[in-house]
DNA sequence: TTCAAAATGAAGCCTTGGCTACAGATTGCC
DNA sequence: GGCAATCTGTAGCCAAGGCTTCATTTTGAA
C-alpha cells in the first residue's frame, strides 16, 4: 500500500522501449489496485459521517457486503497509513489526509459515473461498473474525461 | 476464481433495496479483480503463440514484470482451472475454454482503448489505463461502447 | 438496575499474488 | 562429449483481504 500522495496515482513517466513497455503498463495496474480498497473505504467513511454524523466499523462492513472483522482488519491498516484514526468504540475518523483523498476519490467517482452515462450506460449499470473503473483512471485520462464533459454539455 | 464462462462477469441483476445495491456493487467490483489476472495471462499466453509459436513461462514473467516464479504459480492456477495445459520444459498451452476467454478479452480491451482516445486520451495513456478498466467493464457497458464507436466513426 | 442483545475487537485460518533462493533439466557452444 | 549458461520448477516467506469463532464492551429495554 502507498502512503497517502500516490493513493491516486501518477501517470506514466518516461517513453519505454518496446517489451518494457507492456511490464511497466501491468505494473501500474498492480499499484492502483492496491490502492482501491484505501480508496473506497476512506470515501465511504467520509459519506458515513457526512450523512450520518458517525462511521461504525458495522455499518462500514455492512455497506461494503464483508464481514465486520474483515472491515476492522482494513481500518486498522487505515490508521498504521495515516488514513484514520478512532478510538476503541467510539467510530472511525479520517484525518486530513483521509479527508483529502476523500474529496479526490468522489470527484473521480462522479466524473467517470457522468461520462459513462453520456456515453449511454444506463444510470445504475454506470455506478456499478464505475466502482471498478475508477481506480484504473489515471489524471490524464481524467482530465479528458472533464473536457469531454464540459465539451458537450452535461 | 470463477470458472470460465463467468470470467467476463455479468451485469446487476434485479432492483435492490438502498443500501444492499452498494454492497452489492462492492462485491461485483470484488469479482471482477479476482478475475483479472486470470484474463491478462490467457490474453498474454495468446499472444505469444500467435506471434511467436510458443509461450514460455520466463517470456511470460517478463512482459508481465513479475518474477518467472510469479508467473509459473499463477499458470498452475490457470491449468487448475481449465484455462491451459503445459508439459514440463515445452511451454504452456490455453484450452479452448483459454481461447475462447483470450478471445473475448482482447476484443474488449480494443473496444476500451477505442472509446477512451475517441475521448482525447492520447493513445499510450489509454492503453496503459485500458489495462485496468477492462476487467470492470459490465457487457451492458461494453454494448454501449460499441454503439457509441459505430455512431461516431471511429 | 439488571440483563440480554448488539457492537466491537482479537485470534486464527484461507487464497491470491508478490518475492528470493535453490535444485534440476535442457540447450548450445566449444 | 562435456560443461556452462539458461530455463524450469519447487519451496518457503510475506502482506493483503477475505472468512469464522470467541471474548469483551456497550447499549438499550424491561
Amino acid at each position: 500500500m502507498d502512503d497517502g500522495d500516490d493513493a491516486i496515482r501518477q501517470s506514466a513517466p518516461a517513453e519505454l522501449p518496446g517489451e518494457d513497455t507492456q511490464a511497466h503498463r501491468f505494473g501500474l495496474a498492480r499499484e492502483a489496485q492496491a490502492t482501491a480498497v484505501t480508496e473506497d473505504y476512506v470515501e465511504l467513511i467520509d459519506d458515513l459521517i457526512t450523512t450520518g454524523g458517525e462511521a461504525r466499523p458495522t455499518d462500514i462492513a455492512r455497506r461494503l457486503g464483508v464481514a465486520h472483522a474483515t472491515a476492522i482488519k482494513t481500518i486498522s491498516r487505515l490508521k498504521r497509513d495515516g488514513f484514520a484514526v478512532s478510538r476503541p468504540y467510539r467510530g472511525v475518523f479520517l484525518t486530513e489526509q483521509g479527508r483529502e483523498l476523500a474529496c479526490r476519490v468522489r470527484a473521480r467517482h462522479r466524473l467517470v459515473v457522468e461520462v459513462l452515462t453520456m456515453l449511454g450506460v444506463p444510470e445504475d449499470v454506470a455506478e456499478a461498473d464505475a466502482e471498478g473503473i475508477e481506480h484504473f483512471v489515471s489524471p490524464v485520462t481524467l482530465a479528458a474525461f472533464a473536457a469531454y464533459r464540459d465539451r458537450h454539455g452535461a
